[in-house]
DNA sequence: TTTATTTTTTAGACATGTCTAAAATATATT
DNA sequence: AATATATTTTAGACATGTCTAAAAAATAAA
């Protein structure tokens, strides 16, 4: 079993690596508002579990083992979320620090049940992909609403330049982020797209439609 | 704020003190599974903070202020308990470990808004009553099913004698620890009552209502 | 390419919460 | 009441995970 330290080290050492070969000591430091000299003791520690490969002054990246239980523990944190949003009516913005807690509890078969009792999410409530139990994970595939295959759905993640009269036109209809939509059909006259979404179909714009993200979903 | 081990040690005074004017050292150490020395040092620490009133040679108990720390710590456990049993299906028995590790967890807006998702439940599954969050506690009032008055409600919280047959009694009647019961009425030939339990009436006979532990429920 | 600067590591300190062994106190026995 | 036994506390050690300050290595600048 891991400490609470070691996860969050593994946590960050997983969201700072994207792409990257290897993350130096200094941004893991700035990341979980540690001293340097702190990180490079811990990073011994996960170099002698064989959860990184570090080579001292040349920085580190997570082994496909530490892989693993960052992204279990990645799993935990969004479907905590998600059950803090979807069942208890927490807002968004303010899941975040709780789950920070949640995300080390230790139980398996919690976690099983728990993803059960929320049918599965493939998304967490801020759009990003929830890993599978066997460490997969969906890359993220965000589209404009005005990019959408017909048929094809997804989550609302996002507006494109963060326009406030856009939210506000969401908020009047009754859309949130985090909302399913999926697109019926573009009328050839306008380019406006018809979209079923909460459980009825409406009419979106040109325009709407071009600044709408929209996180697809296969299944 | 609190460490979990401190949490720990205050709920296991609010445990041992129930009547008792003091609890001695050996006695946490034996509960908490931990030497008498590391209990020493950790009851000075608690003293200090005005958790509780120490003695040195003579035992602890809680202050008043330490008694709502440990009825908050068990107000979560007891909650959390409830949701693991009522939402995602766990068995009685197996909750008590997951409980221990999220009782810990620190938000009050969390567990306010899981009380109000479990319907502000007054029995946890184990039919222990759940604290209020202003630190009140209703006292456990056990009655047998034939002690009860007309119309009075409560949960089933166990068998008088554990007596096997009983429990197999109620398995195929599918009547479990932790459900529902009110008393209809009693019937005058053979002292059997009626009772309303899981959305239907049934008659259990005198020697079952003389087995059958209620807590009773007022609401 | 030598020097200055930045980054990273090491060495040693500290807080927390545990332990063992020894000393102090309380309780029980005769 | 004196002694034996049991309980509790103290003293000192250790592991974990952090820190500061100094040394070592890498990178950038002159």
């Amino acid at each position: 079993m891991n400490t609470k330290s070691e996860e969050d080290y593994l946590k960050c050492l997983y969201h700072l690596q994207q792409g990257k070969a290897a993350v130096s000591t200094n941004e893991i430091a700035n990341y979980l508002s540690m001293k340097p000299s702190s990180v490079s003791d811990m990073l011994k520690k996960l170099a002698e579990k064989k959860c990184i490969h570090y080579l001292k002054y040349k920085g580190s990246n997570l082994t496909k083992k530490g892989e693993l239980i960052a992204l279990s523990i990645i799993r935990k944190h969004r479907l905590w979320e998600t059950f803090l949003v979807n069942k208890l009516g927490f807002s968004w913005s303010k899941v975040h620090s709780i789950a920070e807690q949640l995300e080390h509890i230790n139980s398996e078969e919690l976690i099983d049940k728990l993803d059960h009792f929320l049918a599965y999410p493939q998304l967490d409530p801020h759009g990003d992909p929830i890993p599978k139990k066997n460490g997969t994970i969906a890359k993220l595939n965000q589209k404009l609403l005005s990019e959408l295959q017909n048929k094809e759905k997804g989550i609302i993640t996002g507006i494109k330049k963060g326009s406030p009269s856009l939210l506000n036109f969401l908020d009047q209809k009754k859309i949130k982020l985090g909302d399913q939509i999926q697109l019926r059909s573009i009328l050839e006259f306008d380019q406006s797209a018809e979209v079923f979404i909460n459980s009825k179909i409406i009419n979106l714009s040109e325009k709407i439609c071009n600044n709408l993200l929209i996180e697809t979903l296969h299944d």
